[in-house]
DNA sequence: ATGTTATATTGACAGCGTCAACATATAAAT
DNA sequence: ATTTATATGTTGACGCTGTCAATATAACAT
């Protein structure tokens, strides 16, 4: 009898949006983002297939949207890595590069809609790109730390920066898409070696 | 009046099999991958819009062949780099890296799909992984040999290869999904500095 | 010439994204 | 409190998609 307005609605949903964008990485996570269908989304959620037509203004904003929070929740994972001060600067970065392939590899449905093609060439979203940025810049605020302390070397910043997002990138990737068919222990002798060797690079002589 | 059987036949169409992947490559590279649709492929070629299911079983499998055959060709492109055996066995190393992100720019319709995780990861198809599997044995057999010639540390084939794998792998994949949107003289010494900052990686002391 | 096989076509079906028109619940204004 | 406006949800319809079944035609083997 109580919170009656918040027991059944039956037509008015009440936060259908975040329910949208919850229940679409559900289905991500279930079956891949090629299963994503408004109608099926629309029915797991008790609403009828037009219904998010209200909250977004096609498919492909809703997944823009869906990308965008990855985007946020990424980059609060890699903050977390600079938060502990205790640690070495350069501790912090290494902390940083685990903490990206954990990202992606714990979140694999986000980390892959996050970097799917046709969101960012096709459909270009400003807020995407700035939610992207974002988790870059965590990225290069530490490698400049790195530089200042003189821990690593004084490379033009970007380059360094690309350098690493590759190596992070491109290791993630392959393992997500079937192309690494690794082992647990494997998998982890890879992580550490692959950081070894970025440092190598770089690391101040 | 002469060629008659090879003028027009109207229905039997002669070659549609090899007709399939060479137009749905052009369609990827014109318009992306999500526009390619049996219809419109078989409409441009002027079959039946069914045409295509005397030659493969679904779309799925077409453009898993046309992923195969982007890898054999990958496989010769990054080949060539070893055949010049006047270079230093360094040297071919270097030259198969830029190889490698000179294919993905230059075709990057073919690098695309070949790395589209659906295909992979939904759809296991043995041919891919053994087409995959060809190109990359490329990267293990130079690695090999520049192990054994003392040039680069007797690091774990296998780590050092994914090492090298990711960085190609990850730069690629980051200017083609638009995540760096770099001009061409940056990106030419981006992909310089990554070269040099591998190397110093895995060199031999 | 006849039968077999490979190849192509047409019809049909369910599922998809999305627009237009309509319905209802909530919020605002009087 | 009643009316009005706005936000939200629904139903119907359209053209597009992949794919199956049934049919038709060409090429080939005998």
């Amino acid at each position: 009898m109580i919170h009656q307005k918040s027991i059944k609605n039956n037509y008015h949903h009440g936060d259908l949006q975040n329910a949208l964008l919850e229940e679409t990485i559900k289905i991500i996570a279930e079956e891949g983002v090629a299963s994503v269908t408004l109608r099926v989304l629309s029915k797991r959620l008790g609403v009828s297939r037009t219904a998010p037509y209200r909250h977004f203004s096609d498919k492909t904003q809703l997944l823009t949207h869906v990308a965008i929070i990855g985007f946020e929740r990424f980059r609060k994972h890699l903050q977390v890595s600079k938060e502990q001060r205790n640690n070495t600067i350069l501790k912090q970065f290494q902390l940083m590069g685990a903490a990206y392939i954990q990202f992606a590899l714990r979140h694999p449905s986000y980390y892959k809609l996050m970097f799917s093609e046709p969101l960012l060439t096709e459909n270009r979203s400003i807020a995407l790109e700035v939610a992207s940025n974002a988790s870059f810049n965590q990225l290069l605020d530490i490698l400049k730390q790195c530089q200042q302390a003189g821990v690593l070397k004084n490379d033009d910043i970007e380059r360094q920066a690309i350098f690493i997002w590759s190596n992070l990138h491109g290791f993630c990737s392959l393992i997500l898409e079937g192309h690494l068919p690794l082992k647990k222990q494997q998998q982890e002798d890879a992580i550490v070696y692959i950081q070894n060797t970025i440092l190598q690079g770089i690391e101040a002589a």
